[in-house]
RNA sequence: GCGGGCGUGGCGGAAUGGUAGACGCAGGGGUCUCAAACACCCCCGCCGCAAGGCGUGUCGGUUCGACUCCGACCGCCCGCACCA
C-alpha cells in the first residue's frame, strides 16, 4: 500500500496541471464563464496566513465552479506601489523598485507551491510602468470628461522632515520619524469627483443582493444623504465681506433652540480674523492636530468666542455668539453650524464648557423634559418654539424650511457626507500624475503617445521631502500644448487609484489600452470578489465610482458599472502579540518566531521576558505574523489548505494556532491510506444489501452537504462532512452484497469531493480509483434525490418546552398518529403527572411540544 | 466620538424559531506491540452517588418553544477618507 507524501504528489500533480494548461484562461462565448477574484496582495517580501485563507478559499470557489462547467477566471497579480517601498529605500537605501520585484518574486515563490488554480500568465504589478501608463491614460481620458478636478485640501505636514505624512504616520500628533508636531497645512491637490455620483452610488446600493448586508449598510452610512436647511445669518461686527454667515442643518426643527454658531477653524470667517492674535493662537492650535476625522472627533470640544453675533431668523432680536470650534469640519456642509445643545451631544458638551444656555425644544410625547448631560436626539412635539409649538419633529423641519425660503434666507438642501476622493500624494513610489505646468499655457495634460510618464531609476532619499520634487531633471519637460520648457506635474497618485480597475486589467493584461472591450464583455464582471472587510468602504466604493468612470470614458460597458456580482468578507487571521520593553517603557514588537512559550510565561531565547498583548489582526507593525512557508515544507501545500478552511467560519476572524496542522495531515494521511485500501480491495458478492444502501444513502448525503456548505460559503462546514464521510468509509467492508461496490462508489465521491479543498491528493485518489483523466477536468458529483430520504425519524417530546422523552416513527408520519402515540407515551404521561394537556404542537418530522 | 460587526464547553466551532455542543483540537481510558511510533475503539459542558437541576456575555421582553427575534447594557474587533 502507498504512504501518504505530499511533496511528491503535490509535485507531480502541479506539473501535470502545467503540462496540460488546466488553468489557462480564454474566451470561450459558447461556455458560461465565472470570474472569481481575491483582492491581490501588496507584496510585503513573505506570505503569511491571511493570504493562504484568502487564496485558498478562492481557490476553492473557481474548482468548484469549473467542476460545474464554468469557463473559469481566477487570475492574480500585485498591489506594488507604496509606502512601505519608499520606508525600506530610507531604512536599508534599496531602490523601492529592485526592494519591491524582489518580494514579489518571493512571495510569487511561496505562493505557488499552494497549487491554486490561478491563470498566472495573466500576472501583473501596479508598478510595472505597461500598468500605470495605462492608468495614467484612463487618468487623461476622466480629465477629458471633467471627472478630475484641481482644489486646496488640509494635509499633516511634518515641519522636521518636510514632508506630508499619512495619518498612520502621526503618532499623539507627532510625525513618526521627526516626533515633530505635525501641522495642518492646505495644499492644491488633484480630486476625482466622486461626489458627482454620490446618488447613483447610492441608490445602486439597493441592487447589490450579492454583497453582505453590513458592507451595504457602511457604504450607505458612508455616503450619508442628509435632507436640511442652508441659510444665512446676518452678522453683528464681522470683518469687511462677512455681512452674512451661512449654515447647513439637519435639525432646522430644533432653531429655536440655536444658543450659538460655530465655524471651523479653516472656515474663511476664522482666517480673516487671524489679525487677532488670540484668534491667530486658537487657530494655530486646533492646527496642530492631525487631519483625521477620529482625531477631531475625539478630542476635547474647544471654541473660541469671536465676539461677532449673528442675528436669529425668527427674531431680531435675537443674538447668538460666533465660536471658532475645533470639533466643526470644513469638509461637510457649509463648515458653519448653529448649535441646539439640548438635542445634538456635542453641542450640549460645548454649552457646558462655556455657559450656554440649554433650551429643550423637542419634547417626547406626554413628558415635562429637561436636559441634564445627555442631549434628546429622539421623537416628540416641539415646545418653547413659537410657530412650530405641538408640532412633530418632521412636520417642524418641513415647515421651517418652508418660512426660511419663503423670507429668501435660504432653502432646503440635500447633501452628502461622501467628498471628493483626493489622489495626490507628495512621494516617489506611486502612479505619477500625467500633467504638465506650463507658466503660458497653465496646467496641460501630457499627451498620450507619451506615456507612460515613468518614474526616473535614479532618486535619493536622504533628502527630506518628495525624491522626484528634488531629482535634478525629470520635471523638465516641454509643454505638450505650445513646446516651451515647463515642468512635470510631481505629485503620484493615492494607491487605492492602482487598485480601483486592476480587475479590469485582468480580463486584457496585456491589451494596449487599459481594456479591451471584447474581452471585458465576456468577462466582467467579478463573479465573487473575496477579501477582507477592512475593506468594506474605501477600496469598495472607489472601484464602484472607477468602473463607472470607465463607462463614461468608453474603458468598459455600462453593464459593468458594478463591477463585484458578489462579495465575501472573510475574517482576518489574528494572532497574540509579543513585545519586549525598550527605551522608556516603549514596547518593542517581537516576531512569533523569535517567542519561547512555556509554562513559565513568554520569553525570548536570551530570557528577555515578553509581555503577550491581545491577539490582533496579523500586521507588519506588529510584528505577529506567521510564515506559512514552514507549514507546506513540513506538511504540504493540501494541509495548509485543508487547515485553514477547516478551524473556523470564512466570515470570523481565525486565531492561528500550530496545534491545528498536525492533525489536518494525520486526517488526509488517513484519507489517503482508507481510499487506497478500497482501490485494493477485492470485489465482494454483487446485489443489493441494507449495509449497502444504508452507506450509499450516507454518501449522498454527504455529496448533497458538502455542496451546500460550498455553496454557501461554509467551507468549515463542508469539511466537518467530509471528516465523517471518511470515517463512515474506513469501516471495515464487510460481505454483504453490494457493499464493496458502495464502499468505492463512496470513495469516488470522496476524491470529487476533496478536489476544491485538496486538489492534489483529489488526483491521487482519483488515479488510485482508476479515474479517467484529470480529476480538475471531472465534473462535480450529483446527489441522487431516492437515496436521500431517511426512512425512520426520532421525535424529540418536550412537555412545556422541557425534553422529556423520544418517539421513533417513519418519516412523514401525520399528526393524528403522532399525537396518539405521544398522549400514550410512558415518559410522557409521568411528566403530565394525570393533568390534561391544554395543547399538543405537532411540527412533522422535527418536533412535538405537550402544553399544560 | 461616529458608523458597522461579533460574543456558545478547556479551545476552534455546529445548530438561524424546534433534542444546544455536529465535526475537529486538547484531555482521560483502553486494544495492538517485547517496547515505542502508527493505527483502531471508548469517554469527555457544569453541579450531583443518583434522581435531577443548571447552562449559549448580562438584564428584560415576544413565543407552545429563543443560541436564533426585539430592547437596554457590558466586553472585544473593524472602519473613519494619506496604511494596504
Amino acid at each position: 500500500m502507498s504512504r501518504y507524501v505530499a511533496s511528491e504528489i503535490e509535485s507531480k500533480w502541479q506539473a501535470a496541471w502545467a503540462e496540460a494548461e488546466v488553468f489557462r484562461a480564454t474566451r470561450d462565448p459558447s461556455r458560461p464563464k465565472y470570474y472569481v477574484l481575491e483582492m491581490f496582495p501588496y507584496p510585503s517580501g513573505r506570505i503569511h496566513m491571511g493570504h493562504v485563507r484568502n487564496y485558498t478559499m478562492g481557490d476553492v470557489v473557481a474548482r468548484y465552479k469549473s467542476a460545474r462547467g464554468f469557463n473559469v477566471l481566477h487570475p492574480m497579480g500585485w498591489d506594488a506601489f507604496g509606502m512601505p517601498a519608499e520606508n525600506a529605500a530610507m531604512e536599508k537605501r534599496v531602490h523601492p523598485g529592485a526592494w519591491t520585484y524582489q518580494n514579489i518574486d518571493a512571495m510569487r515563490a511561496q505562493l505557488r507551491p499552494l497549487g491554486l488554480s490561478i491563470d498566472w500568465s495573466r500576472e501583473f504589478a501596479t508598478c510595472d510602468p505597461e500598468y500605470y501608463g495605462q492608468q495614467q491614460a484612463l487618468f487623461l481620458d476622466m480629465y477629458e470628461k471633467g471627472l478630475v478636478t484641481r482644489k486646496s485640501a488640509v494635509v499633516n505636514w511634518d515641519p522636521v522632515d518636510m514632508t506630508v505624512l499619512a495619518n498612520e504616520q502621526v503618532i499623539d500628533g507627532k510625525g513618526w520619524r521627526s516626533g515633530a508636531p505635525v501641522e495642518r497645512r492646505e495644499l492644491t491637490q488633484w480630486f476625482f469627483r466622486i461626489s458627482d455620483y454620490s446618488e447613483e452610488l447610492l441608490e445602486a446600493i439597493d441592487g447589490l443582493t450579492g454583497w453582505p448586508e453590513k458592507v451595504r449598510i457602511m457604504q450607505r452610512n458612508w455616503i450619508g444623504k442628509s435632507r436640511g436647511l442652508q441659510f444665512r445669518f446676518a452678522t453683528t461686527g464681522a470683518p469687511e465681506g462677512f455681512g452674512e454667515l451661512e449654515v447647513y442643518t439637519t435639525r432646522p426643527d430644533t432653531l429655536y433652540g440655536a444658543s450659538f454658531a460655530a465655524i471651523s477653524p479653516d472656515h474663511p470667517l476664522a482666517k480673516a480674523l487671524e489679525g487677532d492674535p488670540e484668534v491667530a493662537a486658537f487657530v494655530a492650535e486646533c492646527r496642530r492636530m492631525g487631519t483625521s476625522e477620529e482625531e477631531l472627533e475625539t478630542a476635547e470640544k474647544k471654541g473660541f468666542d469671536t465676539g461677532i453675533t449673528v442675528t436669529h431668523p425668527f427674531d431680531p432680536a435675537w443674538k447668538l455668539p460666533v465660536y471658532i470650534a475645533n470639533f466643526i469640519l470644513m469638509d461637510y456642509g457649509t463648515g458653519a453650524i448653529f448649535g441646539c445643545p439640548a438635542h445634538d451631544q456635542r453641542d450640549l458638551d460645548f454649552a457646558r464648557k462655556y455657559g450656554l444656555p440649554v433650551t429643550v425644544v423637542v419634547s417626547p410625547e406626554g413628558a415635562d423634559f429637561e436636559v441634564g448631560t445627555e442631549a434628546y436626539t429622539g421623537p416628540g412635539r416641539l415646545v418653547n418654539s413659537g410657530f412650530l409649538d405641538g408640532m412633530e419633529v418632521e412636520d417642524a423641519k418641513a415647515a421651517v424650511i418652508a418660512k426660511i425660503e419663503a423670507e429668501g434666507h435660504g432653502r432646503g438642501e440635500t447633501k452628502y457626507r461622501l467628498r471628493d476622493w483626493g489622489v495626490s500624494r507628495q512621494r516617489y513610489w506611486g502612479c505619477p500624475i500625467p500633467m504638465v505646468h506650463c507658466e503660458k499655457c497653465g496646467v496641460v495634460p501630457e499627451r498620450k503617445e507619451n506615456l507612460p510618464v515613468r518614474l526616473p531609476e535614479d532618486v535619493t532619499f536622504e533628502k527630506p521631502g518628495n525624491p522626484l520634487d528634488h531629482h535634478p531633471s525629470w520635471k523638465d519637460t516641454p509643454c505638450p500644448a505650445c513646446g516651451a520648457p515647463a515642468r512635470r506635474e510631481t505629485d503620484t497618485m493615492d494607491t487605492f487609484v492602482d487598485s480601483s480597475w486592476y480587475y479590469a486589467r485582468f480580463t486584457a493584461p496585456h491589451a494596449a489600452t487599459p481594456t479591451s472591450m471584447e474581452d471585458a464583455e465576456y468577462w466582467m464582471n467579478v463573479d465573487q470578489y473575496i477579501g477582507g472587510v477592512e475593506h468594506a468602504i474605501l477600496h469598495l466604493l472607489y472601484s464602484r465610482f472607477f468602473a463607472r468612470a470607465m463607462r463614461e470614458t468608453g474603458h468598459l460597458p455600462a453593464s459593468a458599472a458594478e463591477p463585484f456580482s458578489a462579495l465575501f468578507t472573510q475574517g482576518m487571521v489574528t494572532h497574540e502579540t509579543y513585545a519586549t520593553e525598550g527605551e522608556g517603557g516603549r514596547l518593542v514588537w517581537r516576531e512569533p518566531s523569535e517567542v519561547i512559550r512555556d509554562e513559565g510565561g513568554a520569553r525570548l531565547a536570551d530570557g528577555t521576558p515578553i509581555i503577550v498583548g491581545p491577539s490582533t489582526k496579523m500586521s507588519k507593525s506588529k510584528k505577529n505574523t506567521v510564515d506559512p512557508e514552514a507549514i507546506i515544507a513540513q506538511y504540504g501545500a493540501d494541509t495548509a489548505r485543508w487547515f485553514v478552511l477547516s478551524d473556523s467560519p470564512p466570515e470570523r476572524d481565525v486565531e492561528w494556532t500550530a496545534s491545528g496542522a498536525e492533525a489536518a495531515s494525520r486526517h488526509l494521511a488517513r484519507v489517503h491510506r482508507v481510499v487506497s485500501e478500497i482501490a485494493q480491495a477485492p470485489e465482494g458478492p454483487a446485489g443489493e444489501s441494507d449495509e449497502a444502501s444504508k452507506l450509499r444513502s450516507a454518501v449522498h448525503r454527504a455529496i448533497r452537504d458538502v455542496t451546500e456548505g460550498i455553496e454557501g460559503f461554509a467551507f468549515n462546514k463542508a469539511i466537518a462532512k467530509l471528516y465523517e464521510l471518511t470515517s463512515l468509509l474506513a469501516k471495515p467492508a464487510g460481505d454483504a452484497p453490494g457493499l464493496v461496490a458502495a464502499r468505492r462508489e463512496g470513495a469516488r465521491a470522496l476524491a470529487l469531493l476533496q478536489r476544491p479543498m485538496t486538489p492534489h491528493l483529489a488526483e491521487a485518489m482519483w488515479e488510485m480509483l482508476g479515474g479517467e483523466g484529470l480529476i480538475a477536468r471531472a465534473p462535480w458529483p450529483e446527489a441522487d434525490p431516492a437515496l436521500l430520504v431517511e426512512a425512520k425519524v426520532t421525535l424529540p417530546v418536550q412537555v412545556n418546552g422541557k425534553r422529556r422523552a423520544e418517539i421513533a416513527v417513519p418519516s412523514g408520519t401525520d399528526k393524528a398518529t403522532i399525537e396518539a402515540l405521544v398522549l400514550a407515551d410512558a415518559a410522557v404521561r409521568r411528566a403530565l403527572n394525570g393533568a390534561t394537556p391544554k395543547k399538543l404542537i405537532v411540527v412533522p418530522d422535527r418536533i412535538v411540544n405537550v402544553v399544560l
